[in-house]
DNA sequence: GTTTCAACGG
DNA sequence: CCGTTGAAAC
């Protein structure tokens, strides 16, 4: 059994109280973080490794994005991809020794305000890193888990309003097929999915702006799992921990945490 | 029997529990606060006003500077003088109803890094803000207490070491002779100084940056309490809190007290 | 060292 | 709304 979590955290080191929370009270195998918010020498590597999880693939810059994989099996990282060419800290890979399984860690960049990449540089930018991400889901070849925060909502259960999101990023229509376009790359499966079937209600972010998230529920599923098609067999588990967005100066995004028979 | 207070407390809004907890165990009549550092729809008027302290003259602006006197005796603000004529709110005053007593708040400017009025525009503007002030307390016809931030320790057993601070700005000679104008020209009485009498060690401000505040303790006396000549026979006790240097995530400045018997 | 602001990114 | 940086001020 391995279980692997993904937390968009929003600064880890402001956050770290909740981490460990959540590793003492979930205890994942691994945990994948995103927007880590911090250099690699700023990373509480020895809070995390005193819970258990000593094995760590830091991949952070100075105060923007940043990810990390900790773990409490031994683990090699193996990739940090630059998918969009400009330096940014958006992803980490890691091998599992002993489990056949590769744990691809991203952070696709937000996109910015105007989902038009004439006027809008950065909604570019995210396409691109979604182009890219395709042409390198070619060439995988052993079980490959990718999970992170893709900051795109694909279906209609995947928000709180289609129609009132049909123009706003991550929900596009042009960033949902560009998306697609990964997926079919490597066949990935879309693990939450799985679990939380279309069209039932799944979300993992709310936005601290709009105020009484439970009530409101202005909520987007911009957080994924997904995996190669022989591992994902291997899923047994799919879970969100909804709560944590009520928890003491929370993330806006929730972590999703998938169990697989390794 | 009246008792007035004065704290430069270093953003008013950040500290608020530091303040209530202070008119909670100490009580005196009336408070007067320096570096509110808030504008005065900011300020935590209702909070002050439910421990009773309902009276209030505040001037504050954004970000920075900014005086608030609050009472619970009745109080109406009477004047506040721009010495520096740049529009920073560095002083209130108050006529205390019913009590002949004008308080007048105030926060002269720290006045730069460099004593040279040529190299450091600041330091200059602090010896024109108290020149000013000269001149005005020659006008001066009621009796009055002026108290607050007046970045000057005039005596040598008012820091931690005259020889290293002769060349620092708040114990130059040129501040110390300016502010000893200002006093001449009201015939001010100096109220610590009565109480806790030269060569004593008075200091009201510990800077953040010298560590391990207690033991080293290089402190320097930069609040006041001067009153005119016949309130001063009035004053029939002084204390300060030295102890609130020590209080969660202090101010660096702690609150001076005197009693009047009026 | 501590707090403020403004800018940026989300 | 929340977090980061970097400058300015004390």
């Amino acid at each position: 059994m391995v279980s692997v979590a993904t937390w968009n955290i929003n600064s880890v080191r402001l956050r770290l109280p909740l981490v460990e929370k959540y590793l003492r009270e979930e205890a994942p195998d691994i945990l994948c973080l995103q927007e880590i918010k911090c250099q690699e020498h700023q990373f509480p590597a020895e809070a995390l490794a005193a819970l258990g999880y000593e094995h760590q693939a830091v991949h952070g810059q100075k105060g923007y994005h940043g990810v990390a994989t900790v773990s409490r099996l031994p683990l090699r990282e193996v990739s940090r991809h630059d998918w969009q060419d400009n330096g940014e800290a958006r992803h980490v890979g890691a091998e599992i020794i002993g489990k056949d399984m590769i744990v691809e860690n991203v952070y696709v960049p937000a996109g910015g305000d105007v989902p038009d990449r004439e006027v809008n540089a950065k909604f570019g930018q995210k396409l691109d890193f979604l182009e890219r991400m395709t042409r390198w889901a070619g060439s995988i070849d052993r079980p490959t888990l990718i999970v992170g925060d893709f900051n795109i909502a694909p279906l209609e259960s995947d928000v709180w309003s289609h129609k009132q999101l049909l123009k706003v990023v991550s929900h596009t229509p042009l960033e949902v097929d560009t998306l697609q376009e990964f997926k079919d790359a490597h066949g990935w499966t879309d693990i939450g999915r799985e679990h939380i079937r279309d069209p039932e209600r799944y979300f993992s972010w709310w936005s601290y702006r709009s105020p009484d998230w439970r009530k409101n529920d202005r909520g987007r599923r911009l957080d994924h799992m997904w995996a190669s098609p022989d591992l994902a067999r291997q899923a047994i588990s799919h879970r969100i921990l909804e709560e944590a967005r009520s928890w003491e100066k929370p993330s806006d995004h929730i972590p999703l945490v998938t169990e697989f028979a390794l």
